[in-house]
DNA sequence: ATAACATCTGGAGTTCGCTCTAAGTCAAGA
DNA sequence: TCTTGACTTAGAGCGAACTCCAGATGTTAT
């Protein structure tokens, strides 16, 4: 696959998939003869992983870590194990933090219907 | 209450109280005769709205445009209904994508400590 | 062969949300 | 009175995550 093959696919600019295989989000890309990116099947499970990922707000630091211990081989599955843990307790954290809001979002909205209908906001 | 107090309380750098004031995510604060901040319980409930909002990821412009409405009066009541509708939907979508990756964190973490006991990790 | 187009690299620029610095003002205590 | 410490402003600096640009190279169609 191209690289703009894949930025369609994935939804993500072709700048941005040459900036993630620089800087380790994801592992270098399998090249063709006139060196152009041609991206193998796997090449596209790590894109698809860290698109997944990074809209779920985890850092570009954390997914770099996770490539690098990977390419590490067998001894660091508990390293990446970890790693992943305190990725998942971040997001539950964020989670909670998410829903008050939304909850607090419905209340003030709630106030906003009624005053749609009074012309006059009570109890912002 | 003073600008170190309100820090306190609401977990928020002096430095950010400061420039949330300026570029408008709080309405203007109360002075004192010597040009000191004293934020009174209306300026404190900006405050604490701006760090509830923030937490939960909304951009500082949807903050300064909400408060912008605000102190415009009743007229824009159903402007401010309908940013919130939109920041709340926004947050509805955020939430999906976060509970989905954190399941998908989940799945990886079971490969993870089933490789923990036999030393080869399967399906990454 | 030439034009048009995709891709490449290295590096600069942008946006967001703070965070820090410098230089000045003010209030209270030794 | 002098110093210490909290506060002020304006503006610069910073880290994260892109995004854009210039100039080179390669591929395809006419």
């Amino acid at each position: 696959m191209t690289i703009s093959e894949v930025s369609k696919k994935y939804g993500i600019s072709q700048d941005t998939l040459r900036y993630y295989e620089r800087i380790g989000v994801i592992p270098p890309v399998n090249r063709n003869r006139s060196g152009l990116r041609d991206y193998t099947e796997d090449d596209c499970g790590w894109v698809e992983l860290a698109a997944c990922m990074r809209s779920a707000g985890l850092p570009l630091e954390a997914l770099t870590e996770y490539v690098r211990l990977s390419r590490e081989g067998d001894a660091t599955i508990s390293d990446r194990r970890q790693l992943l843990l305190e990725q998942k307790e971040r997001l539950q954290v964020q989670l909670r933090v998410v829903q008050e809001t939304m909850e607090r979002l419905d209340y003030k909205i709630s106030c906003y219907d009624r005053a749609m209908k009074t012309g006059r906001l009570v109890w912002d």
